[in-house]
DNA sequence: CCGCCGTTATAACGGCGCTATACGACGATC
DNA sequence: GATCGTCGTATAGCGCCGTTATAACGGCGG
């Protein structure tokens, strides 16, 4: 006869448990950044104890590259749940707001996605995303209207507006400091040209 | 009559005490960054006990400000060692390659001083050299070749050449790839002109 | 019914940041 | 020259952390 209103690990099931541990692991990172985010802590928000993170998940580096993996999976939805224009050009200026947008809504989630303290390799997922921001400079290479190799101009750009998302996580301006746009036509004007040019 | 090789505290005097304490963080952070700085392992490679320690910096954060200020000092040095360009856009495009230079010399510095794990306000040190690239960006407008206000200007091109040089430590790319000189390039054409033009 | 194995719990280890307390050396005061 | 306060340092300990050795529970195949 069960009064109790929590229920323990044990009348749960092993995955209600994955689950359980992992939406705690969130909520202290939302809360507390990565400093946050201890595994006693969220063993008490969780209704359960250590041993039983330790194994599903093995140690904690494991356990936070699986939340990084949510984190991506939610970064991804903020690129699907509206659609771009249709202007290859357009999208990328599209996507870099989204991006910042991202950053500036879930700033413990993103510093814990590009800035973990402990280097790991990415995960599936993280490639996963630095791939769709290929294929999307891509596209803009098959209409004839970038300015220099995929590869290359894909990096850039990710490095521009990385650096705008991380300083304004970190509060060194605000969210709409023209410095933004700014860096964003930079990399735009650069990277693209406004013409089609058919290189063969 | 003392045989021991090692100082002990007491025989050192306070100011070269505070010295060697700042001389083991800065060890401890080459070579295991932010998570190899902790203060009992500085406190055996100083000679020193914890007290101590707390005694002349306060808490941990405070003595890691004082690290930080000693890493803006070096940093500092990488732009004055050498004399940068006369043509002021050429100086901004020199101190860009000096600024990732720091970061790939010291990556546990950079990390420290730019992305530390619990926020602080930025050290007095800090606010000199981001007045420095201002003064930099200044002396562009002050030629009649800037295309934004200063503020913007400076803003922007910090955020670019940040995001560079941290994704550039985090190893996302070699140092000498082509993605480095595009985002600089991107940066220079967007804020500068070639040709004084005299606004009033 | 037994035994196995996946899952969870108890209790502990070593290391961390930090501190209450005490001790030693030095300068000021009488 | 003795006394006293103060500054710098040391001893020992608190509570937290990540992690793990060990064991208990419970469903499943035999």
């Amino acid at each position: 006869m069960p009064a109790t209103a929590t229920l323990r690990a044990r009348d749960r099931g092993p995955a209600a448990t994955r689950r359980a541990i992992l939406a705690a692991a969130e909520t202290l990172l939302a809360r507390g950044g990565e400093a946050g985010l201890s595994i006693r802590e969220l063993c008490a928000r969780a209704g359960v104890t250590p041993p039983t993170v330790y194994h599903h998940f093995g140690d904690k580096g494991a356990l936070v590259d699986r939340l990084v993996d949510e984190c991506f999976a939610e970064f991804d939805r903020t690129f699907t749940r509206r659609r771009p224009p249709a202007d290859p050009v357009e999208a990328l200026r599209w996507g870099f707001a989204r991006y910042v947008e991202y950053g500036l809504a879930h700033p413990a989630h993103y510093r814990l996605m590009f800035q973990r303290s402990t280097a790991r390799r990415p995960t599936a997922a993280a490639l996963a995303s630095y791939d769709r921001l290929r294929r999307r400079v891509a596209a803009i290479d098959a209409a004839g209207r970038l300015t220099a190799a995929v590869e290359d101009a894909t990096a850039a750009f990710w490095s521009a507006v990385h650096g705008v998302t991380s300083l304004l996580i970190a509060g060194f301006w605000k969210p709409g400091a023209p410095a933004v746009a700014l860096v964003c036509d930079a990399m735009i004007a650069q990277l693209t040209r406004k013409e089609a040019v058919h290189v063969r």
